[in-house]
DNA sequence: TAGCATTTAATTGTACACAATTTAATTTTA
DNA sequence: TAAAATTAAATTGTGTACAATTAAATGCTA
């Protein structure tokens, strides 16, 4: 009985993050529209303002992406001029992607995001931080599962 | 700079749910393998289990998925030998889809898998139930945000 | 140093998601 | 009741995700 209960809370939750995770995505989309970027673009975007000039590795480290997702991602990008991509000399296997002039320019209309999202949201800070610690922690599990 | 914290926030927390979403499709991937089915499948075979013969359009309404979705998705059920799709007759626009002898016997199947996956995520009872809530709030927000 | 192993992207193929449009059936209303 | 509006699926087109494989460059080692 309380087993049952329990397993029938694991259903709701992952559907719950499969659900939340799609309405999230469809906020980002109405804010993005104007950039004419993605979710999953401007999640590369925010890495190279941080810090331009990264490999496809290392964007894909740090977003948990394979190339198979982010090639056509790159190219895609490349094609709306917003990001440039080219070989690395010192080690041809890797490829280099930077920001071009456009790209890096499109930093300052994306500043007024992350305030729009969170007025969407509406969450105070409290709710924020302790949501933030729970999903850390679920995907530290999650992540050193495998 | 407090609030610039809490923009930073923002974005790890959408990020993290994104990640967390993948992470968790990840699992049921591989516990669903054996059942030759994909966790968004699965959501439909959970409520079929629950109560057989349902329209497109309630599977749609429970699973916030459109019939862009779930068309294709039912076609692919329906060529694995596990759902039925066929049109109703009290009005011909709908499309009941019920459990194949088949479907129906993979409930059997699928019932170790809430235990396994709670085992995976390793989250007690207290986490769960609080995670839970926090996700239903969030989902009420912005669901009524539209 | 030649050959094997490893690494990095790209490619191939399958399966969602979803906006926008289309088609067919049903309901509403003028 | 005939025309307009609404509804339910299907279709079309774009963009992720990801497993599995391939290709090319680099590192390692016998």
């Amino acid at each position: 009985m309380e087993n049952n209960n329990h397993l029938k809370l694991e259903s709701q939750i992952c559907f719950k993050i499969y659900t939340v995770e799609r309405e999230i995505t469809k906020l980002y989309r109405n804010l993005l529209e104007d950039l004419d970027m993605t979710y999953p673009q401007y999640l590369v975007m925010l890495l190279l303002w941080e810090k331009d000039a990264m490999t496809v590795k290392q964007l894909g480290k740090r977003l948990f992406l394979d190339s198979g997702t982010l090639t056509p991602m790159l190219k895609r990008m490349e094609a709306n001029g917003i990001i440039e991509r080219r070989r690395s000399a010192e080690d041809e296997r890797s490829v280099i992607i930077s920001l071009t002039k456009k790209g890096d320019e499109l930093k300052k209309k994306a500043e007024c995001i992350p305030t729009q999202l969170v007025e969407d949201m509406s969450m105070n800070r409290n709710e924020l931080t302790l949501l933030n610690d729970t999903l850390t922690d679920i995907l530290t599990r999650l992540q050193n599962k495998k």
